[in-house]
DNA sequence: TTCCTTGCTTGATATTGGTCAAGCCATCCA
DNA sequence: TGGATGGCTTGACCAATATCAAGCAAGGAA
């Protein structure tokens, strides 16, 4: 239940504790521990007293939210990222549920000790405002997506995105199960097959986990990528935060998906 | 262009400088102008680099995304409210344009002020975590609202919130046009009309701006309102910010209209 | 008043997305 | 190797929502 000294420094380098002082590193992070679990494993349901700070370090987890028996997938996050800030920040209940998609590695914070380092520590506290502040811009984000675009253009805006994580290379690959994506991208599994089929005749192929973007300039032009409803991230050569990464949106340019995954 | 004394009180009551020392107030509020606008005047256009945090004091502002001529309504805003908070904190652009819905008296604070007060005293860095991670809340609400939920039912709960907010009475009064209300509940405003017809079935009857809600309990069995999408806050008494709102919604029972209007 | 304008409603129709059912094709396991 | 399982796809159908067009009603201006 330890942690290995590499781990720590992962967390170290993010970007809540990236300029942190020593000492309210220390502070903040006493008494974490790192647990490991299975895919499948709900860490939190919605509803539940929040009472740590929950950071990735390996696998996959699923946002979630539900009502009358119907889920829909609110976010999709890969190492390293962080989750369930804003309640630990309220003390209040978590408003959606989290679930690991494959055995993953996660080390949770003491709420507690974080609000009380917060308390103390005027640069700590801007820190995770910073970090609040992007992670309200990703959900500015999501609802644009959602509202303003249909199902094949949400589609196709989060292949363009998925295309720049990964560094433009082509075929890229799906990081998820297509029934996934689908909650994420607010519709059926049975829609994103005809989706996708619908996607062939702008030079889209796919083929299991594999989607080739024959003919990128054709795909933007039906998805019409903007810079204020998918943040294009540069390419994943060091870690970079949800504030990090909008700051950097607000910079540069274009744009990539809306919600991550 | 100055701020009368009981403006000024007004802002001191807010969640974000409740609890703030007189100097930090005073730091925070430094060089703050006054403004009044008629309606219809856009505030901030998407993407413009945000320089101020907005207060709206008197009338009603309208909080849009838009993307390929298309428009949607993010947020209905009645005083007392601040917005573009997150923008202010990450010093970026602007991902909703903002414009008055009516006459409207706005204070303007200066972001680099806030920022500089910020970095300086943990209180209040504090205090605009708190006020982030509601307005984040609000948001994983919204999107729930959305993707979960069809439009008849968004009405139901919509509806279901205002009763709450505006003391139980009936009928019930719609604080904005219909047009803007269809938009904020993701629908066309044909849609709307005919989601008001269907609901007269359980006892909604319609009268210009005025909503009667005959039979509550059918409506509430249709709407199926939960804490965790619909934020049913306590009735107007005092001011109470989106942190405090979220707080208050984690310890006590029922839920109300995700979208704020 | 009378004429506009504006917001709202209603009907007809098209589009989009969801549901149900069947089938395919891998993988895993016995 | 056979047989289950789970994920994906496809087709047929249905429900929800948007769009287009027309008409209505209230409020403002001449």
């Amino acid at each position: 239940m330890t942690m290995r000294p590499a781990d720590l420094d992962r967390v170290r380098a993010l970007p809540l504790f990236e300029r942190a002082a020593p000492e309210v590193f220390r502070d903040a992070t006493g008494g974490a521990f790192l647990q490991r679990f299975p895919a499948g494993t709900t860490l939190l349901m919605e509803g539940d007293r929040v009472d740590f700070l929950y950071v990735l370090l390996d696998g996959a987890v699923e946002l979630q939210g539900s009502w009358k028996e119907k889920e829909t997938t609110l976010a999709l996050l890969r190492p390293v990222s962080t989750f369930v800030l804003a309640a630990v920040v309220l003390d209040a209940d978590a408003l959606m549920s989290a679930r690991t998609l494959e055995r993953s590695e996660i080390l949770m914070l003491s709420g507690e000790a974080l609000r009380r380092t917060m308390r103390q520590d005027a640069d700590f506290s801007f820190a995770v405002a910073q970090e609040l502040s992007g992670c309200y811009s990703g959900l500015v984000r999501a609802v644009k997506n959602q509202k303003l675009r249909g199902g094949v253009e949400r589609l196709a805006n989060y292949l363009i995105t998925q295309r720049v994580r990964q560094g433009m290379c082509d075929p890229i690959v799906l990081p998820h199960e297509k029934r996934v994506l689908a909650s994420l991208l607010g519709m059926s599994p049975e829609n994103l097959s005809r989706a996708f089929a619908s996607l062939s005749s702008y030079g889209v192929s796919v083929q299991g986990a594999e989607v080739g973007i024959g003919r990128p300039e054709a795909l933007e032009r039906l998805a019409r990528p903007h810079p204020l409803i998918d943040n294009h991230m540069p390419p994943p050569t060091e870690n970079i935060g949800k504030a990090e990464s909008e700051r950097w949106s607000s910079q540069t340019g274009p744009s990539c998906g809306s919600a991550q995954g």
